[in-house]
RNA sequence: GCCUCGGUAGCUCAGUUGGAUAGAGCAACGGUUUUCUAAACCGUGGGUCAGGGGUUCGAAUCCCUUCCGGGGUACCA
C-alpha cells in the first residue's frame, strides 16, 4: 500500500504545494460498509489544503483516479476518502507476491536470541499454570526464529531449595518405599503428592503448638518438621551421599514424569541449566559490583545496591552471612548464560509477580556496565485465574496439567467420532488426530489472549472447539485439503487476466498479504495472541468464501479455477503455517 | 501507604502510531445441507468501553483524578 502513501503524497504537493512527511497520509483497510478497499483519513491533510475535509478528500480523489492506474474510483464520506483499486491490482498482488516460493519465509537475520520457560520446580507435577508458560516459550521461540532469529530454547530447573527437601522427608517418613512403579502413579505426581503430604502434617505439628501457647510465628518457625526440612537443605548443601542419592532418586522420577508433558506439549528445549549447578553463581558479581561502587556494604556485612534514584527501593543482593539470595544467583546465571551463547538478546518467560524482580535485575547488570543488558527482556505474563480466585498447589486447587490434557483429548474423540467423518482411519491414526485436536483446543485457547492479561479458566466450562477456536481454525485446514484432493490440484501461476472476482476473493488476498507482517509484528511484540487472532480472521474469511463461491471441483478448468485453486491453497499453507508458530498442527482430515 | 498491571456485551476475548455507527466467539432466538467436510454459513437481540475531568477536528486508545481487581513491596523464590 505503499504506492498509495506515495501517490498521496504527490496530491497534495501538487495541489496544495506542499510537502508533507509520510505519516501525514493516514491511510488504514476500508470497514465492510463501505465501497472500496483503501481508506485515507485526510483529516491531517487539511491543515495544508486550508479547505474543509470532504472538500479535501474530494480533490485528493480525483487527483487519484486520473494519475493513478491502480485506483478506478472513489468515493468520499465526511473525512473519509475511500479508494476502489483495480482488480488487476489485486491480482498481480495475489499473483506476484503471494504465490511467491519465499512468501512469508524470512531470511535470517544474523542475530541470537535465547529464550528461557518452562522452569518448573521438581517438587509438583505441572498446572495450568505452567501450561501457559511453555506454550507462550516455546510459541515465542518458534515465531522469532521464523522472523530470522537463531534461538536458543532453555529450561533452567529450580531443582533444589526447601521445598524440595519438603517432599523429600515427607517421603522419607511416610512413603514406605512406594515408587512410581509400585504405585503406577507418574513420578512428578508422586512427589507432589509427598509435597502436599509434608504440608498437612506440618500444619498439624503448627495448631498443636499454638494449643501448647505458641504463637503463630514461633509455632511455624519451632515445629519439628520444618526444623528436620531445613537440616535436610543444609545435609544437601554439604554433599550428605544419603541426602544426595534421595534427591537424586526422586527428581529422576519428576524428570520422567515432566518428559512426557514436555513431550505430549510438544515443547523442547536446547539446553537445561539445573539451580543445583547455578545457585552459588553471583557472588563474583556481587563483588565486583562492591569494587565499581554499583553495591555498598552496611555494618551487618549485608550488601545492597541502591536504586531509589531510580524510582526503586534499596535491594539486598548478599545476605549478611554471605549466602546468595535469588537476585544473587540471578545475576551471576545470567552472566553465565551469556558466556554460554553470546546472544545478542536474551528472553525470560516468567510469570507478572516477578515484574519487579526482573526490573531491579536488568537494572544491576545495566548499572554493572554489562555490554548484553539492554538486550535483556522479560515477557511478563498474567497469572490463569479459576472462577473462585489463584490456583494453589498445597491447597489442590490447581488445575493438573496431565489430567487438563487428558480431558482435552477425551473431548476431541468424542466429537470427532460423533462427526463420524474418520471412519477409515487407523487406530494409530485416530490417537493422533485426537491428540491434535484437542491440544489444538488447549493451546489456542491459552495463547489467543495477550500475554501480558490475565486468564480465566473454568473448569465447569469445558474449551470449546466452535467458533473462535483452534479446532475451527484446523478443521479450516482439514476442509481445504480435502477440496484440494478432490480437485487434483496442481500449482500453475496464475494471470492478471481473470475477470469477475468476488469481493471476499479481494478480502483473502489482502488477509493472506498481510502475513509476513503479521509475523513481525507478533514477533516485535513477542506475543504470539496477535498472530493466533489474524490466522483466525483468515479460517473466517475462508469459510466466507467456502460458502459463497459456487464449487470449484465441479468448475471447469481455466483461470478462474486455477485462480481460486491457488487461493486456497495459499490459504492451507498460510494457516499450516502459522498455527505450526502456535505449537498447533492442522490434520489433512478431521 | 508506595510501585505496577488490568477493568470493553450475560460469559471469554479482539480493537494498529488517536479516525467513520466499538467488533468476534460462546450462550439465547431464527434460518441454511439432492452442491467441494454443517467442528461450517447467514440473520436477530444484547454496550454508561469502571466513573469523572482534560487535550484534540476526532478518545476505548493520550494526560489528570477517583473507584474496583490482580501482583509486588528491603535478607522467600
Amino acid at each position: 500500500m505503499n504506492f498509495i502513501i506515495t501517490a498521496a503524497q504527490k496530491a497534495v504537493l501538487e495541489l496544495y504545494s506542499t510537502e508533507v512527511e509520510e505519516s501525514v497520509i493516514n491511510i488504514q483497510e476500508t470497514r465492510k460498509e463501505f465501497e472500496g478497499q483503501v481508506t485515507i483519513v485526510v483529516f491531517p491533510v487539511t491543515k495544508f489544503s486550508k479547505k474543509s475535509p470532504e472538500q479535501t478528500a474530494n480533490e485528493i480523489g480525483a487527483y487519484l483516479q486520473d494519475n493513478v492506474a491502480e485506483v478506478t474510483g472513489f468515493n468520499v464520506v465526511k473525512g473519509f476518502l475511500n479508494l476502489s483499486l483495480a482488480e488487476s491490482y489485486f491480482l498481480n498482488l495475489f499473483n506476484k507476491q503471494v504465490l511467491s516460493a519465499d512468501f512469508g519465509i524470512i531470511p535470517p537475520n544474523g542475530k541470537k536470541v535465547m529464550v528461557e520457560y518452562s522452569s518448573p520446580n521438581t517438587n509438583k507435577p505441572l498446572h495450568l499454570g505452567h501450561v501457559r508458560n511453555n506454550l507462550l516459550g516455546y510459541s515465542v521461540s518458534e515465531l522469532l526464529k521464523a522472523n530470522g532469529y537463531d534461538v536458543v530454547k532453555v529450561n533452567l530447573v529450580n531443582d533444589r531449595g526447601i521445598h524440595i527437601c519438603k517432599s523429600m522427608l515427607a517421603w522419607q517418613k511416610w512413603g514406605n518405599g512406594e515408587t512410581p512403579e509400585s504405585s503406577g502413579l507418574k513420578g512428578d505426581h508422586l512427589v507432589g503428592k509427598y509435597y502436599v503430604i509434608f504440608d498437612k502434617e506440618y500444619k498439624k505439628e503448627i495448631e498443636g503448638l499454638k494449643e501448647a501457647g505458641q504463637t503463630e510465628e514461633e509455632a511455624k518457625k519451632n515445629a519439628p518438621l520444618i526444623k528436620a526440612a531445613q537440616h535436610m537443605l543444609q545435609q544437601w548443601e554439604a554433599g550428605d551421599a544419603e541426602v544426595i542419592a534421595l534427591w537424586e532418586k526422586m527428581n529422576g522420577w519428576v524428570y520422567d514424569g515432566f518428559n512426557v508433558t514436555y513431550k505430549t506439549l510438544g515443547v523442547d528445549f536446547d539446553k537445561f541449566y539445573y539451580e543445583s549447578n547455578t545457585y552459588l553463581l553471583g557472588k563474583d558479581t556481587v563483588e565486583e559490583g562492591l569494587a565499581k561502587g554499583v553495591f555498598f556494604k552496611k555494618e551487618d556485612g549485608s550488601v545492597w545496591i541502591d536504586l531509589t534514584a531510580d524510582g526503586l527501593d534499596q535491594k539486598l543482593v548478599l545476605r549478611a552471612d554471605g549466602t546468595s539470595v535469588y537476585i544473587t544467583q540471578d545475576l551471576g546465571t545470567a552472566e553465565m548464560k551469556y558466556d554460554d551463547f553470546g546472544m545478542d538478546e536474551s528472553i525470560y518467560v516468567v510469570g507478572n509477580e516477578q515484574d519487579y524482580h526482573f526490573k531491579v535485575l536488568f537494572l544491576i547488570l545495566e548499572k554493572l556496565g554489562k555490554s548484553w543488558a539492554n538486550g535483556l527482556y522479560h515477557l511478563s505474563y498474567g497469572m490463569v485465574d479459576l472462577p473462585n480466585g489463584k490456583m494453589k498447589s498445597r491447597e489442590g486447587t490447581v488445575v493438573d496439567a496431565d489430567d487438563l490434557i487428558a480431558s482435552m483429548v477425551a473431548t476431541a474423540r468424542e466429537k470427532t467420532v460423533e462427526l463420524g467423518k474418520i471412519n477409515d482411519f487407523s487406530e494409530a491414526e485416530r490417537e493422533a488426530l485426537y491428540q491434535n485436536i484437542g491440544l489444538g483446543a488447549l493451546k489456542y485457547f491459552l495463547l489467543k489472549v495477550e500475554p501480558k492479561k490475565r486468564l480465566l479458566f473454568n473448569p465447569a466450562e469445558s474449551i470449546d472447539f466452535q467458533g473462535h477456536t483452534g479446532p475451527f481454525i484446523q478443521y479450516t485446514h482439514a476442509r481445504i485439503k480435502s477440496l484440494l484432493s478432490k480437485a487434483e490440484y496442481h500449482f500453475a501461476a496464475g494471470s492478471a487476466e481473470f475477470s469477475g472476482i468476488m469481493e471476499v476473493e479481494l478480502e483473502m488476498i489482502q488477509q493472506l498479504a498481510k502475513y509476513p507482517e503479521e509475523l513481525a509484528i507478533a514477533a516485535k511484540a513477542y506475543s504470539p495472541a496477535s498472530l493466533a487472532n489474524y490466522l483466525y480472521e483468515l479460517a473466517k474469511l475462508f469459510n466466507k468464501f467456502y460458502h459463497e463461491v459456487p464449487p470449484i471441483v465441479k468448475t471447469e478448468a481455466g483461470e478462474a479455477k486455477q485462480f481460486r485453486l491457488n487461493l486456497c491453497k495459499k490459504t492451507a499453507d498460510i494457516i499450516y503455517s502459522g498455527m505450526k508458530i502456535l505449537g498447533i498442527t492442522s490434520p489433512e482430515r478431521m
